[in-house]
DNA sequence: AGAATTAGTTAGCATAGCTAACTATATTTT
DNA sequence: AAAATATAGTTAGCTATGCTAACTAATTCT
């Protein structure tokens, strides 16, 4: 009976931390995602920019899979992404695939809005005393863990 | 001298530091969003349910502001919300204002989606062992000071 | 009372999501 | 090799969501 006891108390636990979690999640992107305006660029493009600026060149279905979205949306936020010169295409040898990359002015556009968002977060945590950074630190360190248990699951 | 060495590594840090929190972020919305699209709702309309539910009834401006919108986009996603019953408007002394207020359908459904998204960290946190169910309580912990003082900020 | 302010809506435009249906190329089957 | 099937991407047409400009109605200020 002390077994299940404890597997449901920490089972509740894990719920309580979930939900922490997913609402830190919601309020932290709400801050930093207002620094995108600037940028001109919409979210959808932003974030289509992104991967390949940080994941590498790829094809535009699997863009839109990277993205949860359906080619035909993928191909119209391609064109308007085109349009302004920050990706381009290249033909493959698959006459019917092409590979998205961005351009230098892509990377450049978005490693700067990167940085503008990060750095709300740094500005926040350089408030902080050198023993709550640690805290910060162990935090991101496990996020990271959990993202990866995240991204491999199914 | 050594002062400004660490003063300089520690602004690193925080960059370093920063930089996961908002990739985790990213990937941990990612993921739990994908639960939406059960509901039926768009995005926009069940983030401005959401606040009306958890934050309590609010005038048409004021959840603007909390969705960081435009009153004529709040206007437009506030009738959808009506018109599936999800929202309902109450007058007020000042007759120009509105108090909107999520229906008990509109609580329920929210809640639904919401226990849906934790509940995709819940199984991610339940293959952690009882040690790293500790850094993840306190990872969630230190989560919420920090989105305080990112609230706090102007 | 009249002017200025405030709350919300309407109109009109752009972006971003979807499905269905299409074209063109590759692959598999017969 | 020809035919059938599958795959990559686009086009068309719908809805939702973002914006600014301009409007109506109610309130507050002078």
């Amino acid at each position: 009976m002390a077994k299940r006891k404890i597997k449901v108390s920490s089972e509740a636990e894990a719920y309580r931390i979930g939900d922490l979690l997913h609402s830190a999640a919601i309020h932290l992107l709400r801050k930093v995602r207002a620094q995108d305006r600037s940028t001109g660029i919409g979210p959808a493009q932003l974030s289509a920019l992104s991967v390949l600026v940080f994941g590498g060149p790829r094809s535009l279905k699997e863009l839109a899979e990277a993205e949860q979205v359906r080619p035909p949306t993928m191909s119209r936020i391609v064109v308007g992404l085109e349009r302004t010169g920050l990706v381009r295409r290249k033909t493959t040898n698959d006459k019917r695939r092409m590979l998205l990359k961005a351009t230098a002015r892509g990377a450049k556009i978005l490693q700067e809005g990167r940085r503008r968002r990060v750095e709300v977060l740094v500005h926040a945590l350089q408030e902080f005393s050198g023993d709550e950074l640690r805290e910060a630190a162990a935090a991101a360190e496990f996020m990271r863990k959990l993202i990866e248990k995240l991204g491999s699951r199914r």
